[in-house]
DNA sequence: GTTCTATCTGAACGTTTGTTCAGATACGAT
DNA sequence: ATCGTATCTGAACAAACGTTCAGATAGAAC
């Protein structure tokens, strides 16, 4: 046997990266085998291999092109006018846009040992740029005397690791909507940050 | 060759833990082989096997003795007075106990996926029986006007996340004390919470 | 000094790993 | 209908995996 009916590069591409991606955030990259990714696509495992150099790659392009999205979906934000509205906007993006990519976020954060050191600092200046975007926010309302911060830079990690929490207990259709949840957390982020 | 010189179980077993530890936190759980530990402790892989039945054992007995630390040391905390008070001596609590074990907390949090079901369920117990802790916290002042909460689960969770934050940027010797850092946080989280 | 046992080695086991590749077939263009 | 190429199979590779165990040596007890 050999080409097989149906096949092609458009549809085998997309499976391949969803296969991955979904077996990679619910078994870890190191637990997860090139077999095991090949099987869920309906192919033999030596086929991968026309759509990535290696594993790793497979890993790497998951990451960094969600990292990509996400700060070109960022940015396509229009500002806010005053640092507070802007900050809520972030809030309010921040969540929203991690809830959709529930499996990409994970991987993003929970595999980042697992990538050699030079895709490791390209998905490292990713990220520093997104948090770099929330620290301006920060940095803008405590100039003109909206937010008392005492240290930026931590309250920029703080603020997002909380609101990545969100990630580990938000379930569609569960307790609370979406704008219930968006409410809640800009209400503390508010307060933790507001002069 | 056979027994080796200066051999003891009292040496050899808390070298393979702490072996275990360092690894599984730098590399995870499914990408150190039982060979790297033995290696690590200067051991065959074989003898691995007079500490531990198997792989996942030696990683569920590292993440239950560290839920089960954490549970023990936070009981022998006297309460505070006031709500307010109690949850400032959890903030304080939470991220120094945290700051001082590293490793436990990095695998306690990555390595849940591996853990079989049985062990997960069993580590999920002890989590959850340290968040409700915070949460009777919340209620408490929720309940005497002290705090203005709109939903003290999610508040919970929240906080706990926010403060976890703190374990992925601090290094000791770095440009904050702890007592800054905790000093921080608390006023976050005090302001995030109260009325 | 002898005996008993705790401790480790070294080899072996069957599986699985990531990756390569020659050959085979289906698709797209002509 | 024919041809070129995109796509996949199936087998193979060496290496690494978790685990087992018979045999050997060091330490402890007497």
């Amino acid at each position: 046997m050999a080409r097989t009916q149906g096949s092609h590069s458009d549809i085998t591409g997309p499976r391949i990266r969803e296969a991955a991606l979904g077996l990679f955030a619910r078994h870890g990259y190191a637990a997860v085998s090139m077999r095991q990714i090949a099987k869920e696509v309906g192919v033999q495992a030596g086929a991968l291999y026309n759509y990535t150099p290696d594993k790793q790659s497979l890993l790497f392009r998951l990451m960094r092109d969600h990292m990509q999205d996400l700060l070109a979906a960022y940015k396509a934000l229009e500002d806010g006018g005053d640092p507070q509205d802007t900050l809520r906007r972030f809030v309010g993006f921040h969540i929203r846009f991690h809830l959709q990519r529930p499996d990409e976020v994970f991987i993003a954060y929970m595999e980042l040992r697992n990538l050699t050191p030079d895709n490791f600092a390209e998905i490292e200046d990713l990220r520093r740029a997104y948090e770099n975007s929330l620290e301006g926010i920060l940095n803008n309302g405590q100039k003109v005397g909206l937010f008392s911060i005492s240290d930026t830079k931590i309250a920029t990690l703080a603020v997002i690791a909380m609101l990545n929490g969100v990630m580990t207990w938000y379930r569609a259709g569960g307790r609370l909507s979406l704008d219930e949840v968006e409410q809640i957390y800009w209400d503390m982020v508010r307060r933790a940050v507001t002069a």
